[in-house]
DNA sequence: TTAATAGTCCACCAACTTGGTGGGCTTTTT
DNA sequence: AAAAAGCCCACCAAGTTGGTGGACTATTAA
C-alpha cells in the first residue's frame, strides 16, 4: 500500500501539473485546496525540491512549481522517491535491490513470480505521467 | 514490499507443498531447512492454521501439513493473510476497501491507475497456487 | 530599512508495526 | 507417567508513520 505520505504527494503534484506555468504555488494553498495537514506538506514538498521534481521560490509571489513538463514526470519515479520499492522483494527490486540469501534466484518460483509482478506494474507506472493525474 | 513474515509463510507453505500427503512435518524441520527463526515461524504457522490453511497434529509423530491440495491454495490468499491488502491505495482494495474522503472515485485519475495496477498484479497472484511455489 | 511573506530546517512526539524471544500449558502418543 | 509437539501469552527493541511546533532565512514591497 502507499503511505498517506505519497497519497499526499500524488494529490499535490496533480494540483501543481494543473497549475503548470502559471507561477509558484503557495503551500498554504494545495494544503487547503487537497485537505492536506500544512506542516507535513511542507516536509513532503521540499523532499520533492530535493529529488529535483519541485522547485520553489520564497517572499511574496513566491511557492512551489513543477521543474519539469507534468508529463516528463512518470509516476513511478514519484512512488520510489515517496513510496519505496514497487517490487514485492528486495530481491526483485531494480532500484532497491538487496540480494536473496537461501532463495537462489536462478531457481527461485516465487522470485520468478514476483518478477512478473514487478514487470505487470512497471508496465503500467513507469508509463503514466503526472499529467495523466489531473482531475 | 512483502513483509519478512510473508517470505517465511512463503518459504514454508512451498515446503509443506512438497511434503504434502507424506504426513506431519515438525515445524523445527521447517525452521532447519528454510532457515526461519523457530519462534517466529511457530507464530506463523499458528496463524495460517487459524485461517484454515493448515492443521496440525501434536504429539509424536505430529506437526503441521497443508489443510488442502497445494494446487487448491492460491497465492493471492496467503499475501492478503499474512501481508495484507495487494492494492495500492485502500479505494481499490477488493478485500480492504476503504472509502476514499476527497477523492470521488468517480473520476480520480490516480485510483484509475490503481485499478489498473492491481488487476494486473491479481492476473497473476490470483492464478498461481502453492503448487507453482516448489523449488 | 523595515515589515510582511513564504519557504527551510530542526527537533520532537505518540502510536503502530515489525521481527522477534521466553516460558509455561495442553494435547497426544508410547 | 513421560516424552513429544503444538498452543498461547506476554513482552521486547528498533524502526516507521503521520504528524506538530518553533525558529530562521531569503525575497519582495512599502
Amino acid at each position: 500500500m502507499l503511505s498517506k505520505k505519497s497519497q499526499y504527494a500524488f494529490k499535490a503534484l496533480g494540483y501543481l501539473s494543473e497549475k503548470y506555468n502559471a507561477g509558484p504555488v503557495l503551500i498554504s494553498e494545495i494544503a487547503k485546496k487537497k485537505k492536506i495537514p500544512l506542516k507535513f506538506l511542507e516536509n513532503i514538498l521540499l523532499e520533492l525540491k530535493k529529488a529535483d521534481i519541485l522547485d520553489s521560490k520564497k517572499g511574496k509571489g513566491g511557492g512551489y512549481f513543477l521543474k519539469k513538463s507534468p508529463d516528463k514526470i512518470k509516476v513511478a519515479t514519484i512512488i520510489r522517491l515517496v513510496n519505496g520499492p514497487i517490487s514485492m522483494l528486495p530481491c526483485v527490486s531494480l532500484y532497491f535491490y538487496e540480494r536473496c540469501k537461501n532463495c537462489n534466484e536462478k531457481h527461485c518460483a516465487l522470485h520468478d513470480m514476483m518478477v512478473e509482478v514487478r514487470d505487470a506494474t512497471l508496465g503500467i507506472v513507469e508509463n503514466r505521467t503526472l499529467a495523466d493525474l489531473q482531475d
